[in-house]
DNA sequence: GGTGTGACCAGCT
DNA sequence: AAGCTGGCCACAC
């Protein structure tokens, strides 16, 4: 893990790929725990880039289940239809209100604690 | 190769 | 208390 060689192969987007596509069933996390986990507070707008980018990806990301720092659905304008990023939030029994989710620190998964660098 | 922009975050005013 | 600004880094033009 030491010798991660940072480089054009694998790119911030692919490590970005990477942890979402660790995102368990049923949780979220957001852009900036993502980030600091990568290493970099202030790059958690590269991350929302990156989810952008995504959809070019063949990998499938499930970005539905990373939102911001408070819960809130911003992205969801990026799925092609509005409401598909919180129908599939709520398939995974996810609570989401008013573009919200319903008790977000619960059911927040921090990679920087889950995964333990 | 400089400039703008972006699905964010935290700190000031 | 609420709004605004800066910062951060990768990518497209």
């Amino acid at each position: 893990m030491a010798d991660y060689k940072v480089d054009t192969e694998f790119s911030f987007f692919e490590n970005v790929y990477e942890v979402v596509k660790l995102i368990p069933y049923g949780r979220a996390t957001s852009y900036g725990a993502i980030a600091n986990y990568l290493g970099s507070r202030g790059s958690a707008r590269m991350v929302g880039w990156a989810m952008n980018a995504s959809h070019q990806s063949a990998e499938a990301i499930p970005a539905h289940r990373v939102v911001n720092r408070i819960g809130v659905l911003t992205g969801r304008h990026h799925f092609g239809a509005p409401e598909l990023m919180q129908q599939l939030l709520e398939s995974e029994g996810i609570i989401v209100e008013n573009n919200q989710i319903k008790d977000f620190k619960t059911i927040f998964w921090d990679p920087a604690r889950e995964l333990k660098i």
